[in-house]
RNA sequence: GUCCCAGUAGCUCAGCUGGAUAGAGCAACGGACUUCUAAUCCGUAGGCCGGGGGUUCGAAUCCCUCCUGGGACGCCA
């Protein structure tokens, strides 16, 4: 246990519950059931270290005003070692002061527990599934999936830490229609290449990595496929084209910081047979039905407005019907928390597909989808568009090129999935003290620099158990501390709503209080003593940090 | 028309599993480098939390309704 905070938080409710039962058991107070207990940190300084409600939420079921109740849970209140005093204040608050030094537990935690500090055990070892960018192997990545690839696996990270087993999951799109136009796009740039007066079709793949994968397979196979069948000459570009793309994506998130556990091909489903299992299992069930010759799903039968095409007219199936195979497959392989980062322009499919899981016989709670919104980017004030049919925008790899990746990932996070992100290019690129991603990398390699020059002057780090915290009294002191050990608790919050926003936030605030605390006291001081406690703070704010911006990608430079 | 997301300081947004006096960054203004990194710090200013109703001891937070912006509603993925 290395979370002070849920310690004491959980000491002060069990004191309270025996203060609660205490009170009932002498008559002073009665109820019939006790309303739940918690403990909080008040958003104001001066109301306490903690606080509790109890004596509010008493006040109905005791017949009895609030303050009375707290009064009587006051007096039979007995306190433990860190309790310095409790307070009742405002409508009925019981607030609970503690003496100075207890922050400082936290400190010889963080440098016990090193790179582990912070984990938790929320997860306690469930197997969860993390599928994000799943990107069209027929193009380049843009920013919806760089923004898919910074959420997703920022939040696939903060679950392991959380004590999940997290497998990270991309999904290969290498089947159905989107194929077929890519073939079809290959074929007219390969044709086109020999000379041959044919145009890509309106609805295929305009870009110019296609021209350039079209060359690299004309360099290799030059025109040996002109005489070989439709079919063969298709087969050979897209089996080419695909390796290619695929490589390049996986180059490209491995510069992001992002490496696969599993890269799951559709193709795979239907070469085993799973789609059309997963379909007959389904006929079987009674959930589809025919209908203008179409093979529909009965979604309407799971509160859905719409039933949807399994199998189309002409005999394919849709991208719908493998993706239900799709997530068969997942569900079998054991995973009971699977999480989908999707697009907002494919929040439609949600309810589809969670009606799907039930119909597989499965609890539809098993699978939740994070939405986010779309990305739009900004450059010199203005909007940067973004066409796929002109082969123009921005991709991942440009924009790792132009603003690093450091800054691209912590843009990407910084806002909750949910809300709209305007990516404003020249702010990301910014060297200056615009740019956030800076502020908290600048604290940590300003605290290496003090390591550098302790170990200059012939010093070392002090064993974190021998230290006398009771010296640190300034107030920056006292916050820096307070605030590592607020880091799990971060951590466990942060897993549980998906929302790497927060360690962001929180890495920020650290760094913060980090930089006010450098500004106005020393570390290494004359005085041996509280060098050495000031060292242990420091060296434990940088362990935080750095684990902190691991949990979401980001490099924690020794030097800047 | 139906559904999803958003609406909080001049700008970009946190806070939204209900708590006490609503926060941060940027921008603005005034200060701090002979010191372990000034990519930093200290201070000032800035608000009918989109409008209206409701639930509650208590609402930015939950419910209803309206307004505004973005997105989705295909035998595409």
């Amino acid at each position: 246990m290395s979370d002070v905070v849920e310690e004491i938080k959980t000491d002060l409710e069990k004191a309270l519950e025996h203060s609660l039962q205490k009170a009932r058991d002498c008559g002073l107070i009665k109820f019939n059931q006790a309303p739940e207990i918690t403990v909080e940190v008040p958003r104001e300084k001066d109301h306490g270290d903690f606080a509790t409600n109890l004596a509010m939420l008493l006040a109905k079921p005791a017949r009895m005003a609030p303050r009375r109740a707290a009064e009587i849970l006051v007096q039979n209140f007995s306190a433990g070692d860190w309790v310095e005093r409790v307070e009742i204040a405002g409508p009925g608050f019981i607030n609970f002061y503690l003496k100075q030094g207890w922050v400082y537990l936290a400190l010889p935690r963080v440098v016990s527990r090193g790179a582990q500090y912070g984990s938790v055990d929320i997860g306690k070892g469930r197997k969860v599934q993390v599928e994000f960018v799943s990107a069209n192997p027929t193009g380049l990545l843009h920013m919806g999936n760089a923004r898919g690839a910074a959420l997703g696996d920022s939040i696939a990270s903060i679950l392991a830490f959380a004590g999940y087993d997290v497998t990270r999951e991309f999904y290969i799109n290498d089947a159905g229609n989107q194929i077929e136009n890519f073939a079809a796009s290959l074929e007219a740039r390969y044709l086109q290449q020999a000379g041959k007066e044919v145009s890509v079709p309106e609805e295929g793949y305009h870009g110019e990595d296609i021209i350039a994968t079209c060359a690299s397979f004309w360099e290799k196979h030059g025109d040996s496929y002109l005489s070989a069948t439709e079919k063969e000459r298709q087969e050979a570009l897209v089996a080419f084209a695909l390796e290619e793309k695929l490589a390049s994506i996986k180059k490209v998130l491995e510069g992001f910081g992002v490496v696969y556990d599993v890269w799951f091909s559709e193709q795979s489903l239907h070469d085993a047979g799973a789609v059309q299992n997963t379909l007959e299992f389904l006929r079987k069930k009674g959930h589809v039905y025919e209908h203008d010759d179409a093979l529909w799903f009965r979604a309407t039968d799971f509160g859905v407005d719409k039933d949807e095409v399994l199998i189309r007219s002409n005999g394919l199936p849709t991208y719908f019907a493998s993706d239900i195979a799709y997530h068969l497959n997942k569900l079998q392989r054991g995973f009971s928390w699977i999480i989908n980062i999707w697009g907002a322009d494919h929040h439609g499919h949600v309810a589809r597909m969670k009606a799907a899981v039930e119909a597989l016989g499965y609890d539809p709670a098993f699978l939740e989808v994070v939405i986010m919104q779309l990305v739009r980017l900004y450059k010199g004030g203005e909007i940067v568009r973004m066409s796929k049919r002109s082969g123009q925008f921005v991709t991942l790899e440009d924009l790792i090129e132009e603003v690093g990746r450091d800054a691209a990932r912590y843009f990407f996070i910084m806002r909750g999935a949910d809300s709209h992100l305007d990516f404003d290019l020249d702010l990301a690129r910014s060297e200056s003290n615009e740019n956030p991603v800076y502020y908290i990398q600048y604290a940590h390699a300003r605290i290496c620099s003090i390591m550098r020059q302790l170990v200059e002057q012939g010093g070392q780090m002090p064993g974190a158990e021998s230290v006398d915290y009771n010296l640190l009294v300034e107030e920056y002191e006292l916050a820096l501390a307070r605030k590592l050990a607020d880091f799990p608790g971060e951590v466990a919050s942060a897993a549980a709503g998906l929302a790497p926003q927060r360690i962001a936030r929180y890495l920020h605030e650290l760094a913060g209080l980090f930089h006010s605390f450098y500004n106005s006291h020393r570390v290494i001081v004359p005085e041996k003593d509280i060098s050495a406690a000031r060292l242990v703070l420091v060296e434990a704010t940088r362990i935080t940090l750095k684990n902190g911006l691991g949990l979401i990608g980001i490099k924690a430079p020794e030097r800047m």
